[in-house]
DNA sequence: TTCACTATTGGACGTACGCGCAATAGAGTT
DNA sequence: AACTCTATTGCGCGTACGTCCAATAGTGAA
């Protein structure tokens, strides 16, 4: 292959790499598999990354914080928390994040025996809750949302959204996905005391 | 080793694998891992189980399925709906069922690449929610329950109470197991229109 | 053009995996 | 005591993995 510029070529890599997790899982993701996938031999990967498990840790990395940093974007194209929240919830309840959620469950389950999977897993869901938690803040001073207590909202929030996300990603025809989307709005906005549809209308940008 | 019978044999092999999964985790568990842990020769797991997955599978069901029936009689010795919510719930806030919990961790993160696993993990999730399902439809007629969609319902707190519980056990430190029995029982209860404690205080049992 | 540097190759090495199979040995029956 | 049945052994097969390394080939500097 054509000789690359050492940033680029690790950029490939890592980009490589999380294509074949995306369809095989973090754990199955193999050398071979990587070098294939960019079509390079698979010396090359050692040439830049000191160990396998150190290139999966960067790809987990990188995916969870692209979804993360996506959604906050999303979130500030809206003004009000009402707004803020939808967006939130528009981002989860995207199909395209199947696959990244899969990457969660990866980690969740290999938290109890790898320290260093379970220090960025628990730093990452601390960032999905504290995105909660401010625009719940947020919603509760200008009187939109219920005065609840911010904490436990946001974890009760998020604990739900990841809850049925699981069933709909871990054991697909379970659940539809409409109901689970319908479900989680609705138990979200009864909890905030918002009306009805407030999460799932589309376009509250205002 | 000593010739056994073929019952016992079997559920000799389902204990060791269990014993290993426990500690290496049910997707790390290897057939040589089982044979050394019981003391025999690797050749016997396939005398007993076709594949490897599949003895991954019963261990998996064998786990799930012994923390399913001893909820079923913990709520069996309640009388009424909130009697046998609260029983539900006590098993769950159970610390004593970590260990069960990572196992659900586990299969969920497998569930996408072993169908054995997978459908186990399906059926036995339907078999929670139904537990749930069927009190709620009592507490329901009994007017104990506010009349909520008897699914939605089921599903929004099964999934609560995992997405929480997950927390708990993948990220231990990360949310005080007391808040997180307090949240869920305060969600529930208020979506079931029950008065707040209903679930929490421990003696409901008439 | 020559040279130094290093990106890249391609395969070897050791290990571990699930699985299958011929050989062995224990227990019940006649 | 001879025989049958099958639980159990122990190793071999093919495959796949992460890692390593000597050889090769671009690229920029001298």
């Amino acid at each position: 292959m054509t000789r690359m510029d050492p940033d680029m070529r690790r950029q490939t890599i890592v980009d490589a790499a999380q294509a074949v997790a995306n369809r095989k899982g973090l754990s199955a993701t193999t050398v071979r598999d990587v070098a294939e996938e960019m079509g390079t031999s698979s010396g090359l990967i050692h040439h830049y990354f000191t160990s396998m498990d150190q290139l999966l840790a960067v790809v987990f990395g990188k995916v969870a914080e692209a979804d993360l940093s996506a959604t906050r974007e999303r979130m500030d194209l809206a003004a009000s928390p009402t707004g803020k929240l939808a967006a939130y919830f528009a981002a989860w309840a995207d199909p395209a994040n199947d696959s990244t959620f899969q990457f969660w469950l990866d980690a969740w389950s290999e938290a109890g025996r790898n320290e260093a999977v379970r220090e960025r897993s628990r730093d990452l869901n601390i960032e999905w809750q504290r995105l909660l938690s401010e625009v719940i803040r947020q919603g509760i001073q200008t009187g939109e949302f219920n005065d609840v207590e911010v904490e436990a909202a946001a974890w009760k929030a998020l604990s739900l959204l990841d809850g049925l996300t699981l069933q709909v990603v871990a054991h697909p025809t379970l659940i539809e996905r409409g109901k689970a989307v319908k479900w989680a709005a609705s138990g979200i906005e009864k909890d905030l005391g918002l009306p009805p549809g407030a999460l799932t209308e589309a376009t509250i940008l205002a």
